[in-house]
DNA sequence: GGGACGATCGAT
DNA sequence: TCGATCGTCCCC
């Protein structure tokens, strides 16, 4: 395990709660190009054989989603779309297929190698980039996970360990918590209104 | 073997 | 609001 890196317990908290605790963690990649981190500010839980928008439900088990019937704390990457990859952390007990999708970062180190993976129209030589340029690198999962460079290599990567882990970021009080509905699973009958979405209040760097 | 679809993004 | 673009999954 990576010394800085949060440790197994962190992981094997109820989904929910460990998708409120994920907010304010710093995600890192290390990579040949360079390193890259950004504090997570968004995030969904996805439940299981009980929640219609998880790709586990009904406990379908396939070579996609074997990964989230594991032990939590591995990464679930999966592709979107034929053109995006999305980054998921693993939750719950070993057999219980449970995930939490990782939906925006603030950007911390490696803004210039960001820039690049995201073939953004910004100067990676300057150095104080506005707000509203900065967003788009990785306000949304598809964004953060072109920035950070994961794709489906990282597939079934343990978080403890270098390259990709997970480290303790900056602590957010439940009050600056916000919560609602997950973006994108109008198919989802009943499963559409769990509140199950959450981000850190009034947070530049959240997708919507 | 075939077809429908998607936990998105970016341009219009 | 819509098209891109292709792996995944399920059905035949």
């Amino acid at each position: 395990m990576r010394v800085n890196s949060l440790p197994t317990d962190f992981y094997e908290l109820p989904t929910l709660d460990l998708a409120k605790n994920l907010l304010g963690q710093l995600l890192v990649h290390e990579t040949p190009e360079g390193l890259t981190s950004g504090y997570i500010v968004e995030t969904e839980a996805y439940i299981g054989p009980r929640d219609k928008a998880a790709h586990s439900y009904g406990g379908r088990m396939t070579p996609r989603t074997q990964v989230m019937f594991d032990h939590p704390g591995r990464a679930y990457v999966y592709q979107i779309y034929g053109m995006h990859y999305c980054l998921n952390v693993v939750s719950g007990s070993p057999g219980a297929p449970e995930a939490i999708l990782i939906r925006a970062l603030q950007p911390v180190d490696g803004i210039p190698l960001m820039i690049r993976r995201r073939n953004l129209a910004l100067d990676p030589q300057a150095n104080n980039w506005p707000v509203r340029r900065l967003r788009l690198l990785t306000n949304g999962p598809g964004k953060l996970a072109q920035a950070m460079g994961i794709d489906k290599q990282q597939y079934g990567w343990n978080l403890l360990d270098s390259p990709l882990f997970i480290q303790q970021g900056q602590r957010i009080s439940a009050e600056q918590i916000a919560s609602g509905p997950r973006i994108g699973i109008d198919y989802a009958e009943e499963a559409r209104d769990y509140p199950w979405r959450f981000w850190i209040r009034d947070h530049p760097f959240i997708s919507r």
